[in-house]
DNA sequence: ATCATTGCAAACTGTTTGCATCAAG
DNA sequence: CTTGATGCAAACAGTTTGCAATGAT
């Protein structure tokens, strides 16, 4: 019970922090999110969250992805088959994509360099103030590279 | 008169090394999008394109980024205010995105870490092979810096 | 009580496809 | 010559919007 409690008080904390108030889809779209290696498709995070017994509308499900895009909680890309998806894995993280399958894959921040230890330097160059950063590998998945 | 012979040889060679015949809208759209700080949604790309007096259709543009992206003289991504953008620019580069207006900056490969550094470790944790790697930095661009 | 958010259905826009024509090798 | 590429127009799919009902503070 408590846990459960904790668990929304998370989100709550989340969303208020960025001036948005805690509603049900919200907080199953970042809790579906939450975790490594998923980057539904809005689609795909419908049929998710429905699965899951949420009753949640797919016009909701876009309208807060946008919501959450713009205040910094998810992250919209473009997989390397062309398809829309998010990412919302709250710990710093970078992406491996399969340029043969599409394949994403999460790859925690420690094991690549940190691009912003050269923040310093490229905001002296670029005069912008940077604020995070992620990268993105591409090449080839375990399957992939065995079969080519 | 040599010299654009010799331009459109580079595209030739470009488009054969990868297996793809050298048209006339394949020579354009890498031509236009072969600049820095360039970085079109297929539509902006269009009109560039007939601005220039160039009659190319607007589904031609679609099928060949695609074309283009797959096997990877081009990339697609979207941009922070969610419209798809691609990127053509030969030399290696980052990218920088304005949270608040959007704008999109390539920042040379040379000013900051380069992540291919850590190929090989990052190879032996996750079982990938690595072709390539480009950095994300989100922020404030000068404009927007000063204003918020 | 107030105002933001939801969810359906309708509308829309960007993207894709079919097909006859055309150009590259 | 042969095969792949182009470009129009029509079709499609993913995304957005209007609006009445609902839920959060």
């Amino acid at each position: 019970m408590a846990r459960i409690r904790e668990k929304s008080e998370v989100y709550r904390e989340r969303l208020k922090s960025k001036g948005l108030r805690h509603t049900q889809p919200r907080e199953r779209i970042l809790a579906y999110l939450d975790r490594k290696n998923v980057h539904p498709t809005p689609e795909e995070l419908y049929r998710g969250l429905r699965k899951k017994g949420h009753d949640i509308g797919l016009s909701t499900i876009y309208l807060n992805l946008h919501v959450l895009r713009d205040v910094g909680l998810v992250r919209e890309f473009k997989d390397p088959k062309g398809q829309t998806r998010f990412d919302g894995w709250s710990k710093p993280h970078h992406h491996l994509f399969c340029r043969v399958c599409g394949r994403v894959e999460d790859l925690p921040a420690g094991q690549a360099p940190d691009p912003m230890e050269a923040r310093e330097e490229v905001e002296a160059a670029t005069d912008w103030k940077l604020e995070s950063a992620q990268i993105t590998y591409w090449g080839l998945c375990p399957r992939c590279k065995g079969v080519a």
